[in-house]
DNA sequence: TGACTTATGGCACACTGTGACAGGACGGTT
DNA sequence: AACCGTCCTGTCACAGTGTGCCATAAGTCA
């Protein structure tokens, strides 16, 4: 890796950490991208270079998360029904928040922190997962070998996993730890199939 | 009304066709509000007093579907299990739009038909989306006698009650009638019955 | 008619996001 | 080290969005 790379990365992580404390200091809202370009000491054009808009900065935890998701889809096996496989997938993301550096995972504690306060943001955020749930519903559909544009039942199976995602990630505390979320997600991701009919993703 | 309440509720209506018309047209990104308040002959100004912006036009069903699901749901029989009760919420959206003037309903399938080529507005309409979610997730939680901030079933009921509905929503087809829609949304409905286990919602 | 409330238009302004161009830093080659 | 092509950056110009402010016109009610 070239000191080109390195410095990019370098750079990408700066914007990301100084516009993170900014938004948390003085709000979301009122924080304009010349104060962050400010604070790095870049232009404010380089900043649209690194990040389309400043809601990409906080959907910077998407792009990796979606990632992890598609990966680890490819890995389970064929026959694993689709919720069981999409469940797993989802664990693979909160276990790549604990396995990276603290560096990361303070990234990531100070994005769910900044969510929590603005409402605006979460739409953003959700918004962000409607473009994975399109994603995933490709390779669900996939698995089940039918037609995505047929299959109610696909698009129902992803949007009841991503929505059990949601509602593990919602965290009612300010504070909350890592170990807090992951406790939380595996009790949505319990609830969830505690709820549905044993093979209901199996159907056709 | 008054003249002025009838006059105004006239521009707003001129506002949303003349947009949805050029948003089909030349596309959503390209046309700008100074383009819409043209075709209406009014200022931009004006059209900020109307419409926030450019996305709040591509929402107006939702305000007016998330207020028909609140009001249905308060008439619900507080027996009922809260997802039966949310599913019956869904249809009297539908049913609204079944039985609205031929005008709202031709609205309305514009903005199915915007929709569909238009995943960024899709992103937008999902965020709006959460929004309800939550106003949901309120009304729900108090049916439960729960707090709303500690009982995560109360938020994948909601969760899956508006996925059950997205699910619905989706037409492959361009050219979809209400009576295909409301087809799609019933067999969406049944589907996610079929999928969830008898009482769940009930549990505590 | 006259006094009021409210909608509108025009203006200035801050912010976002993009295209075009010039200069500088990097990377590989000789 | 000197060279050259590539990539990154800053500057400038510009279109578009969204808001505050104030004067004016239209609707409302006595």
């Amino acid at each position: 890796m070239g000191l080109r790379e390195r410095k990019k990365e370098k750079t990408r992580l700066a914007i990301l950490d100084a516009a993170l404390d900014l938004f948390l200091e003085q709000g979301y809202e009122s924080t304009t991208v010349e104060q962050i370009a400010g604070a790095v000491e870049i232009s404010p054009r380089t900043f649209f270079r690194y990040f389309t808009n400043k809601d990409h900065l906080a959907m910077w935890f998407h792009d990796h998360g979606e990632e992890i998701m598609l990966e680890t889809l490819a890995e389970r096996p064929a026959d694993e029904p689709p919720f069981t496989a999409l469940m797993h997938a989802l664990r693979s993301v909160l276990a790549d928040v604990e396995g990276s550096t603290p560096d990361d995972a303070l990234r990531f504690l100070k994005l769910r922190r900044l969510l929590d306060g603005n409402p605006h943001l979460v739409g953003k955020s959700v918004a962000r997962g409607a473009q994975t749930e399109r994603r995933l519903a490709e390779v669900i559909a996939a698995r089940r070998g039918v037609d995505p544009d047929e299959d109610q039942l696909t698009h129902l199976i992803v949007a009841f996993a991503m929505s059990t995602m949601r509602v593990g990630f919602e965290c009612p505390r300010r504070d909350c730890t890592i170990e807090e979320i992951q406790r939380r997600m595996a009790e949505s991701i319990e609830l969830a199939e505690r709820c549905l009919r044993p093979g209901w993703d199996l159907q056709h």
